[in-house]
DNA sequence: CAGCCTAATGCGAAGAAATTGCGTCTGCCG
DNA sequence: CGGCAGACGCAATTTCTTCGCATTAGGCTG
C-alpha cells in the first residue's frame, strides 16, 4: 500500500514524507529519472537512507508512491455542455497525458513498484471518478449515460493497452471512435 | 530489446543465455521471485555476475527476458469449429493464464522490465498472431470476422486493463460478454 | 585445414547501495 | 506535566554493481 500519511500535517512523519516526494520530483528533473538512487534522493531530502528504506521498502515504491501523485486529476472533468462533448474532451486529454513520455514513466511506475497493486487500483480509480463525475453532470441533463464499466471497458482500457504494449501514435480519430462505440452503448451494463 | 540469440544454438552465448533462463526458472520456484538477485542466478547458472549484468543489464531485464518466454503461446488455439467458439474458448484461456498469480507476475515483469517496451510489444504480438489464426480459420469457412484491431481493442484490452489495475475476479460471464461484444462488430475496422 | 580476429566470458578489485542494531528524539495521550 | 510508542539518525556490515584487463571460444578467411 506504500506509505501514507499517517500522521497529521506538521507532524514529523509528514514533514519527512513531503521532503522526501519533494526531492523525488526535483531530482528526476535534474538527473533524469534513470540516476535516481535512495542514497541521493534521502541526502537531498536532508534525511538518511534508512528512512526512506523503512518508510518506503525500496527505491520502486516510492517512485511508485510518487507516480500515483502526479497521475491524480487537478481538477474535475471540464463542463463542455453536454455528454458526447464531455467525454471527448475529457479522453483526449487524458490520451495526451497518459501517452506523452512522463505520463508513461509515471504509469509503469506506479504499476511496478506496488506488490499489492494498490497504486494501479488507486490510478484506476481517477479515471473511474472522473467519468462518475462526467456521467453524474450528463444525468443531470436528462442524457442517458454509459454504465461506468462500459466506458471502462470501451475507452480506459483500449488506450491504456495500446500505451503499455503498443506504443504506437494515438490519433484523435481512434480517440473519436472509442468515444462513439461507448455512446452508442449508452445504458448497457457490463459488470465483472 | 534484451539479449536475443545472436550466435547459432549450439555456441557458448546460446549455453550462456539458456543455462542462466534456466536457472531463473529453477530458482523462482526455489526461493521464489522476490529473493532473486543476479549473483544467485549467476551462481546457479555457472557464470559470473558480471556476464549477466554485461548481456542483460540489470535484473529487471533478465526477468523480462524469460518473462516473455514463458508467455510465449506453445501451440496454436484449439478448432473448435466455428468462430464463436474458438473465440471464447481461446479467450477463456487467455484469461484464466493471465489472471493467474503466476501470470500477473510475467506480465509484470514483461511489461515493466525492458525500457525499450520490446518486450510488451512482443506479447501483444503474441496475442494477435493466435487472434489472426483463429480469424483466418473462421474466413477459410466463409464466415465473417472481426478485424483483429477490434478483438485487441474489446476482448484482450479490457482483460489486460482489470487484470493490471482492478485485480478483480474476472467471470466466465464477464468474458463471455466481451467476446459477445466483438463478433456482433464483426467486419467493422477499428484502426489506430 | 590452419591461423587470425572479433566478441563474449572469467576474474578480481573498487565503489556504491542495501540492510540492520542500537540509541535518541519527536509528538501524541493520559 | 510525564510517560510511551513510533520514527529517525548514525554507523557497521553485508551485498550488489561496475569496471579494467586477461583469456578463450567460435566464426571466418586464405
Amino acid at each position: 500500500m506504500s506509505a501514507r500519511a499517517t500522521t497529521r500535517p506538521g507532524g514529523r512523519s509528514a514533514r519527512v514524507q513531503q521532503s522526501v516526494h519533494q526531492a523525488v520530483r526535483d531530482l528526476e528533473a535534474e538527473v533524469g529519472r534513470g540516476a535516481l538512487t535512495v542514497p541521493l534522493i534521502a541526502a537531498r531530502a536532508g534525511v538518511t537512507p534508512s528512512t526512506v528504506y523503512r518508510r518506503w521498502g525500496d527505491l520502486r515504491e516510492l517512485l511508485s508512491d510518487v507516480a500515483v501523485e502526479r497521475l491524480r486529476p487537478d481538477a474535475p472533468p471540464a463542463d463542455h455542455g453536454g455528454l458526447r462533448a464531455d467525454l471527448e474532451a475529457w479522453t483526449v486529454q487524458f490520451a495526451e497525458e497518459m501517452s506523452s513520455a512522463p505520463g508513461r514513466t509515471y504509469i509503469r511506475d506506479a504499476l511496478l513498484g506496488d506488490p499489492g497493486q494498490g497504486s494501479a487500483v488507486r490510478c484506476s480509480d481517477y479515471a473511474a471518478e472522473q467519468l462518475k463525475a462526467i456521467g453524474v453532470r450528463a444525468a443531470g441533463r436528462g442524457e442517458a449515460v454509459p454504465d461506468l464499466e462500459t466506458l471502462l471497458d470501451v475507452v480506459v482500457a483500449p488506450l491504456m493497452y495500446r500505451i503499455l504494449f503498443r506504443p504506437s501514435e494515438l490519433s484523435q480519430a481512434y480517440v473519436g471512435r472509442l468515444v462513439a462505440a461507448a455512446l452508442g452503448r449508452a445504458g448497457s451494463p457490463s459488470g465483472t
